[in-house]
DNA sequence: AGATGTGAAATTCTTCACAGCG
DNA sequence: CGCTGTGAAGAATTTCACATCT
């Protein structure tokens, strides 16, 4: 199956909005509901469950824990997996102890550091490594995933050797643009990128401009 | 001027690679050069610049130095501006380093916590309030953008309260959709959703996905 | 009546391709 | 030439609008 980035991103947000749904108790929802609650149109959200192949009905609506599933059958890895985390500063350490609390049977994180201070030991729950021994855990967990919290200057090689290890995805926060091989998956979360965008549309304020694709005031 | 969301993105990470292409001592770049460098087409890199505006010569590219001035008048806010970060967590604190070392005359933080262990000192050489002071030091150094760092559960009240006091821009690292006015520019860096689709493309390695615009295999 | 599912239209974003310049 | 600037084409994404079902 094949489904756009933008599909794979809501899919991800509609799971935690369903999540939350049926941990109130509801049982069904309609597309105009779900929609409201992640900030998108009815249309799309109809849109995206067609395009994952989930179907609901005229009367009931979807149903939530089925939906749940579907989209978990998606976005799940069929075998538990290890993610590789490298860089355990403070913002290597907000990753950490968030995904300790997040995907509980799903994914589990490995972190690696080169300050010696910080290896060796448990953080949030997880093993973390010296830098060194990258390579060796990486190939022996086969680590798909993997997120560089590192300085600018170390996430080049960082990259190179999480790749040549086998990784296959990527998330990068340091802001740098890295050079990949085409078939590697790499997404940049830039904050600085979004801070800067954040100040030029607030300055717009005086223009009608349909930012949030449903008002949702109020 | 009306620049398209993805366009501001794209001039703030060109700013970014400009900057440290002057440093470097080259004075002037094509189109194809940038476009290396951010993993974009020269096509895209031109169309850009013809957004905002700004022209080069056949003959020799454009003038790195012009090109920052002319990127800079448009994301840089005319005065010096103060931005908030509520929550001061292991996220929050890496948002606080790394804003010192960036933008040194553009923009400068303030920092709100709940934690009464955390505030009234500098951290990272911001001034750090408690959050009950949020509404009048946001009103007082008239704040335009925030940054949220807050808990999931914390993220629609305090988003409330700053938009009340005059913050027309926000970027939400909680977990969850905040409601907001249509007017209000709201940008959700949401982590879960940036693994759970590296995990999903990381998968597809099968397929020949074109995910990064150019290349830049190496 | 009020939903879903979905072709088709509309919109947005990216790339092509080429005239024109130095 | 090789590059910029740009109309036009092409892709991708979103929305419309309506047949259809309960």
């Amino acid at each position: 199956m094949d489904i756009p980035s933008r599909t794979v991103e809501r899919i991800s947000a509609y799971r935690r909005i369903l999540l939350s749904v049926q941990n109130s108790g509801q049982q069904r929802i309609f597309s105009h509901e779900l929609a409201g609650l992640e900030g998108v149109t009815a249309a799309q959200v109809r849109r995206d469950l067609m395009t994952i192949g989930y179907t609901g009905s005229p009367a009931h609506g979807y149903e939530v824990g089925g939906l749940i599933e579907k989209i978990s059958s998606i976005l799940d890895p069929s075998d538990s997996e290890v993610i590789a985390l490298v860089g355990v500063g403070h913002l290597g350490s907000a990753l950490l102890a968030y995904f300790q609390q997040r995907w509980p049977n799903v994914f589990s994180a490995v972190a690696f550091e080169a300050d010696p201070e910080l290896t060796g030991r448990k953080l949030h729950g997880c093993d973390c490594f010296s830098i060194e021994e990258l390579e060796t855990v990486v190939q022996e967990r086969r680590v798909n995933v993997a997120i560089l919290a590192v300085p600018a200057a170390a996430a080049q090689d960082v990259a190179d050797r999480l790749i040549n290890s086998g990784v296959r995805g990527l998330v990068n926060f340091a802001p740098v643009r890295l050079r990949v091989p085409a078939d590697i998956y790499m997404d940049n979360v830039d904050i600085s990128v979004s801070i800067e965008k954040a100040a030029y549309f607030a300055r717009q304020q005086g223009e009608a401009q349909t930012i949030n694709p449903t008002p949702l005031s109020q």
